[in-house]
DNA sequence: GCAACATTTGAATGCGTATTCACTAAAAAT
DNA sequence: ATTTTTAGTGAATACGCATTCAAATGTTGC
């Protein structure tokens, strides 16, 4: 049926069946334009010294045989990279997801490239960071918890900056950015106080990150300084997930209806989303009627109608901002700023799921 | 109160104070070792012809050095990065975000990088596939719709090899993998005929995309040879996001409840999400009852107790497989593929957003 | 018209590794 | 014991570009 020849015209060489072709390099793109390939390289590199008439002259050359540079090449003389990585630990939570797409739109906008890495949750970066490391990268964002101190030292050691993403290392010098999430668990204890709740529930996420415990203790600290009981503040566990939390409120509260709080505090909204579908919809209870809840990032979905849910924002945009001003990708001779922990404050955002004590300010 | 010498200690040498530092080097390695640098480069390079005893010996060395491989140098003379390039449209849709979780988890897996781009949705993907060349990467996995014909010519030229995922480019000899989303077009359309549906509306996306367009193409066909009329076959537009379809709905139908159909197919999941919620929560209809509704996607959201969405399942983890098949990233001496077109058949998940004709088969 | 200066230019070199090539030592075959 | 094979090794080189250095060209001021 179909003779030799089928194969559909690219409109390209005809030399390029074979894979592995010689490739165009800047000597080629030299030798058309009638110059050394030390002038095409200047013809690439903005700021350098080439007469105007020139560069366009090798522009056009280079157009003509489809050249481009080749960042691998004059990454190993200039050593930079222009890659940064983003490792990432979750993106089963939109929260994160939100930071990945911020991360990148930031990073494209300056002409960088993004290296994804994700980590089992729990799981150590190390590997994550070795590999990180053979690529030269000329920064690092690290959004997942467990990292070595070895590592961070390497790191140090060969001047690649870490900034740890809304997780900090106790004890460890390396820098990072986070929301005040101890101050965000404080707001929330005081919005669930002022709608006259006076029994609570946490819903914890990983009982090793951070985040997770820094709100936990802010949100039980403030109870406790407004006279509520330990008794009356409660602590569930869960997957940090959907599912994790709509399984542990099933579990804490089906068969013993009786010991419902009055307010219940999901460690981030994805947890929260997954307490209310189980709250509503399985065991039949009103929001805020019933249970008041809360949550924590303010992802897009917490602003859907199913959910409408009060949480706290933490401001994004400002958090990766300040994460890409402490790697200076910009200046690369600096020394590497270690032992900064910058925080920025929460904002407790009015949605439905707790009742307002006065007025709604959604936004 | 605080001394000169207040700095934690961080295990590594003395020398690290200063950014950039000579570093450390395969003939550092070799000369700590007692060996040649050509030792080194084979030590770490699996397969190649080395005694196990010095190969044990050039690690201890480099560990004692915290040596890693340059990457960057390496490909440099390999001619392969193991880098993996994604270019995602859309990350506000649940589903490329499953898409590039699969991605990232599946390379992760064979030892390669993904470098990450997005590309505003309906932007063409020029720009990102130069910066992707400079970085001679290894493969191109794009999801996002536009692409001239030059640049996968271009690809094609430098052996780049290229895969359009749930996409296509009409005339083009580029591969891809993608759903047949036609047929799951037809699927929900006998799901709905099977419910008694006999008025019918879409809400379409991106009208440029192949994929809006052939689902809505598969389910109209369907219906017409079902034989409804196509005055019964509505077609609503809106932007391929949440509160696209939920503007959309409330547009076309809160002042004209009487032009409501029986049934609304969704072009994707997250559309058919914002319908249900502008349905119910702004119209106060009930689902199935008032209006029966059809996704498309079945992402991990569909399932959550409020939607409990009747949609075709894309089998990801499949398509991801074959995208990375038709890459040949293993055997990079191939002659790229051309014109392959692989798709994938969708399959009906019932939920409840339809009534079942008989018995439910949810999973 | 010439000195003083600023701007362009190309040859040569280095970045850190993989690989080729020629060679040695050890093992196997004769 | 000698030849043939095999495994292991280091010196040298290439990969594609940026950059340094010295030379050449162009410009300005007097």
């Amino acid at each position: 049926m179909s003779e030799v020849a089928d194969f559909p015209p690219s409109g390209s060489d005809p030399a390029m069946a074979r894979r592995i072709q010689s490739r165009v390099t800047s000597f080629d793109v030299a030798a058309l334009a009638g110059v050394s390939q030390s002038a095409v390289s200047r013809a690439f590199t903005p700021g350098s010294s080439i007469a105007e008439a020139k560069r366009q002259r090798i522009l056009e050359a280079a157009r003509r045989l489809n050249y481009v540079p080749n960042s691998i090449a004059s990454s190993l003389t200039t050593k930079r990279t222009n890659i940064v990585a983003v490792i990432l630990g979750n993106l089963a939570n939109p929260f994160y997801v939100e930071v990945l797409r911020t991360f990148i739109a930031r990073l494209q906008a300056q002409g960088r490239q993004i290296l994804t890495f994700t980590v089992d949750n729990g799981a150590d970066s190390d590997e994550a960071i070795l590999r990180v490391l053979r690529y030269q990268v000329d920064g690092v964002i690290l959004t997942s918890a467990q990292l070595s101190t070895r590592m961070t030292s390497i790191c140090h050691d060969r001047g690649i900056p870490i900034v740890l993403f809304n997780r900090y290392i106790p004890g460890s010098d390396a820098s990072g950015v986070r929301c005040d999430n101890t101050g965000g668990g404080r707001l929330m204890a005081e919005a669930f106080l002022a709608a006259g709740a006076r029994s609570f529930a946490m819903i914890k996420g990983d009982p090793k990150g951070t985040t997770s415990q820094d709100r936990v203790r802010g949100f039980t600290e403030r109870l406790i300084e407004a006279g509520i009981a330990r008794a009356d503040i409660g602590e569930i566990e869960g997957q940090s997930t959907y599912d994790g939390a709509f399984n542990a409120v099933l579990g804490a509260y089906r068969r013993k209806p009786e010991r419902l709080p009055d307010a219940i505090f999901g460690i981030n909204d994805i947890m929260a989303m997954g307490a209310m579908d189980a709250l509503r919809q399985r065991m039949g209870l009103k929001i805020p009627d019933d249970v008041m809840i809360g949550g924590f990032d303010d992802i897009p979905e917490s602003r859907r109608h199913p959910y409408q849910l009060t949480t706290v924002r933490q401001p994004v945009g400002l958090m990766v901002d300040e994460a890409l001003s402490i790697l200076h990708l910009d200046e690369p001779a600096q020394p590497i700023e270690m032992g900064i922990d910058r925080q920025v404050p929460g904002r407790l955002i009015w949605r439905s799921t707790i009742p307002t004590p006065t007025a709604s300010s959604e936004d």
